[in-house]
DNA sequence: CTTTAATTCTACTAAATTTATAGGATTTAA
DNA sequence: TTAAATCCTATAAATTTAGTAGAATTAAAG
């Protein structure tokens, strides 16, 4: 399950894919339902991870950094939850041998946890905010 | 990524799977390297899931009650994890609206969100306890 | 130069969840 | 009657989650 941050961090995403120019953190929080103290530090997260500029000041507020074709929720999922995989054994970007297992290259679980990951970063990475915001479906291309 | 107490509960069913006949609390979290005292509540989950029967007393023990090509991660997941769903409005077996949701139907986030429960969804059926035990790949079956 | 509206920064906090542990009650085989 | 096992209730430390508070900074506009 994704954690609310998260879920706002997509849906303030979303909004400025849809507006573009400088979107103001009120305006988001409005449209979005996002506290806007919580949609604050989000936006700054954001920023920080290079997805999102801003320009201060009165009249100031957020714009994208990159084409919404390419940002996809694999993107997302990995700054705010970490991990796609379910376990650290199994992650590309986050990988880590569990401290107890005797052999990592034979391991049983790691091996089905791969199998899941695999198929799971596919469809995330599938998911582009441009998609999004199209309103069409997610079917893979060919 | 999963809790320890699934990826525990995980480890004790495939003990399980592999070992035939009564297995007791000590052997399990000694071999799979659970603490005893954690093992003992996860092992009666279990049995409230009927996934495993116990026989009480000396010479007790745990043992399957269904045969491991019964038993899938997805099953496994939805007892310790809840929802295989990144939203609980895009879950099969957890569903509830978002309280903010203006149109369930037509929600892009929902739309996006279901199309990557169905692809995880299928990765965690493909793995059963007997394909873990048999220790061949999980690549889907025509 | 002052007001206003916005982002930015630092700190704090309440609640929930996770990951167990402690200790005893109960059951059954030998 | 003892020993070995499951079963039950309660507790607790650590971490994560989901925010809130309040002031500092920046910049446009009059």
């Amino acid at each position: 399950m994704l954690t609310q941050k998260a879920k706002y961090a997509i849906k303030a995403l979303v909004y400025l894919a849809q507006n573009e120019g400088l979107a103001k953190t009120k305006d988001i929080a409005e449209t979005a339902r996002i506290p806007k103290k919580f949609l604050e530090s989000i936006l700054l997260e954001l920023k920080s991870h290079h997805l999102v500029e801003s320009v201060q000041g009165a009249h100031g507020g957020y714009r994208l950094l990159k084409k919404p074709a390419d940002i996809s929720l694999a993107d997302i999922h990995r700054m705010f939850e970490g991990p796609i995989a379910l376990l650290y054994c199994a992650s590309l970007n986050f990988y880590k041998p569990c401290p107890d297992c005797e052999d990592v290259e034979s391991c049983q679980l790691r091996r089905a946890m791969i199998h899941v990951r695999v198929q799971t970063l596919r469809a995330l990475q599938d998911i582009t905010l441009q998609r999004m915001v199209e309103g069409e479906g997610f079917a893979r291309q060919e």
